[in-house]
DNA sequence: CGGGTGCTTGATACCGATCAACCCACGTGG
DNA sequence: CCACGTGGGTTGATCGGTATCAAGCACCCG
């Protein structure tokens, strides 16, 4: 593995907080792979074998049921990790991976992250504190889904990537709209009206640049 | 505690797959609690000291938005463990619990449950796969809330309750309509119509009995 | 009996999915 | 240079599903 993607890596939110012996020790089963855009990274009931930890670019988790409809679990950016959750048990991939855009992500046997976990009390920590994070992610996400319209889920993404003191900001949305609305549990159609009705509340959307020229009007939709 | 209580503790999924010295550690912190029917247990935002074992009864996991307004996130049966996520970080409760009915719960100390998990490798291990677990749930139930119908939510939960090879069963609902309507994302309304279109697929429903005449016509809606 | 509580049913409104058409930016190849 | 295709995004029209509000019903318990 080249610094470059060591760095990357040392970064990441499964690295972070663990101590140079447990992040070396990790570090050495981690394998570099690339995917191109809509290429599958993992498969939704496939036998599990790896983790991973995503270095570059953005992966999309979704869900399929019965009649091959699918939808978006979460947007995995830039140091998140996923199917980490196998290491606490389960054989299958509960969700499949696709790369959007140009990818790199180390992957780990799971196997052996298992046993290094069983062994490492501060790999196993990191791990459950990634767990941790990603219920409350999802605890979230369920409650917006059931209690928050559109507007309102694209109003609090907003504002939640900006600073909330300030009078107007710019966001650079971090990825293309299409996923932005699978991440927020909608269609390209309904994250598009929800932007055109915000126009009228100052926001101005030019490609993925957003200015919000009124924050504090922008808290009280 | 009494015998029966810790014989229920003992069932429950946090101290299944302990052994016996972790178990008896981890029993010797806890402590019994009672609540009525509508009693709050604990409250989203508060100041989080305790994680919780549901030991008799059915406790609802709420969150609420800005105003008011507040839905489901999971109902919790006997034996499952609620706040649990915390002993990997966070500082408060992430979302509120009502007890629905008499509910039982063993309480322990949040301060003293991190200590043992950083201590035991077993109970740690243990937390983990609670965590895992609800991870699944949750994605589960996001699935759900995005690409099925009330009619389909319905259909799967009843057939996830009955053998399906088998012609017929009668389903005995573990709670009130109400809370099987939080645990779907629906309103009891939307069950209860749910119910009643079922009826022409031939499932008949008195209270909280559920006859299904023809499993394998459910398994085709 | 009266008054909860839980459940059902009906009427209405609204939100968002869906389908279709269109626009635009871009790249490619004649 | 232009014709063409492609992919992402927008906009409009329509439809269906579910929330909401309101009323009525069954049951239990004081």
């Amino acid at each position: 593995m080249m610094p470059i993607e060591t760095s990357l890596l040392a970064r990441s939110k499964l690295f972070e907080g663990l101590d140079r012996v447990s992040a070396e020790r990790l570090a050495e089963y981690g394998e570099l792979m690339w995917f191109g855009p809509r290429e599958i990274i993992i498969r939704e009931g496939a036998e599990a074998t790896s983790i991973f930890c995503l270095l570059q670019g953005y992966v999309r988790l979704c869900k399929a049921n019965a009649d091959g409809r699918a939808i978006d679990i979460r947007i995995c950016e830039p140091g998140d990790s996923f199917a980490e959750c196998l290491v606490a048990g389960g054989s299958t991939y509960a969700y499949s991976a696709h790369a959007a855009g140009a990818v790199m992500v180390a992957r780990f046997d799971l196997a052996e992250v298992k046993a290094l976990a069983h062994m490492d009390r501060d790999i196993s920590g990191a791990l459950m504190r990634l767990m941790a994070g990603h219920l409350l992610d999802l605890m979230e996400c369920i409650a917006s889904d059931r209690l928050d319209t559109a507007l309102q889920r694209v109003t609090n993404y907003l504002l939640s990537h900006c600073m909330l003191e300030q009078q107007h900001a710019t966001i650079h949305l971090p990825f293309q709209k299409n996923l932005l609305a699978g991440k927020l549990g909608l269609t390209p159609e309904a994250l598009s009206r929800a932007f055109a009705t915000l126009k009228s509340a100052g926001v101005a959307v030019q490609g993925r640049i957003v200015r919000i020229g009124d924050i504090a009007a922008l808290r009280r939709v």
